[in-house]
DNA sequence: GCCAACGTTGGC
DNA sequence: GCCAACGTTGGC
């Protein structure tokens, strides 16, 4: 059963254009234990990710990913020249975890925080209500309307990448 | 730049 | 274990 998920970036440090450029990346340095768990607990290769611009102009869903690799132990954590480095991490203690997701579409616009506020059936979405969460879960409901809002962007979203 | 939300730290 | 202080996030 697919899953759905937001994973939030600043697109000054990683947006969708460099996910595009890479392929794929490790999803490093989340140092938040309810967002570390839904990475070490529940993620799935396959499970869909909606990739938001955050801290941007405007703040908003900038395309789709996908997870292709499942939880395992974060090497920033250990790194001392990383700046995610931290001193309570060890190989058998690893404390932070990541996921690899792989790119799937870069909408044509942001889909701004704004119309997702305004959207019916999105008044739950936790984007909206606890924004600081960096990666938190999405329901499949919230999941395909937020694609309908891509769909009706000027510029048609390619069909059938996912 | 401001400020609300909220997660973490540390004294007790 | 409580809770005040503090730091960070992130929208506006």
């Amino acid at each position: 059963m697919p899953r759905y998920w937001l994973m939030k970036s600043e697109p000054g440090t990683y947006s969708i254009a460099d996910l595009e450029r890479d392929g794929s990346t490790g999803w490093e340095g989340v140092r938040n234990y309810q967002a570390r768990n839904f990475m070490r607990d529940i993620m799935q290769p396959g499970d869909g990710v909606l990739f938001y611009h955050s801290s941007a102009e405007p703040p908003g869903v900038a395309g789709l990913a996908r997870i292709a690799r499942a939880g395992y132990p974060d090497p920033t954590a250990l790194d001392p020249r990383s700046p995610y480095f931290d001193p309570k991490a060890t190989d058998q203690e690893p404390r932070w975890y990541q996921v690899d997701i792989a790119f799937e579409q870069r909408f044509p616009e942001i889909i701004p925080i704004a119309t997702l506020r305004e959207a019916p059936g999105l008044e739950a979405m936790l984007v909206i209500n606890r924004s600081r969460l960096s990666v938190q879960p999405v329901t499949p409901e919230e999941w395909e309307i937020v694609l309908e809002l891509a769909n009706q962007l000027p510029f048609r979203a390619p069909s059938g990448t996912v």
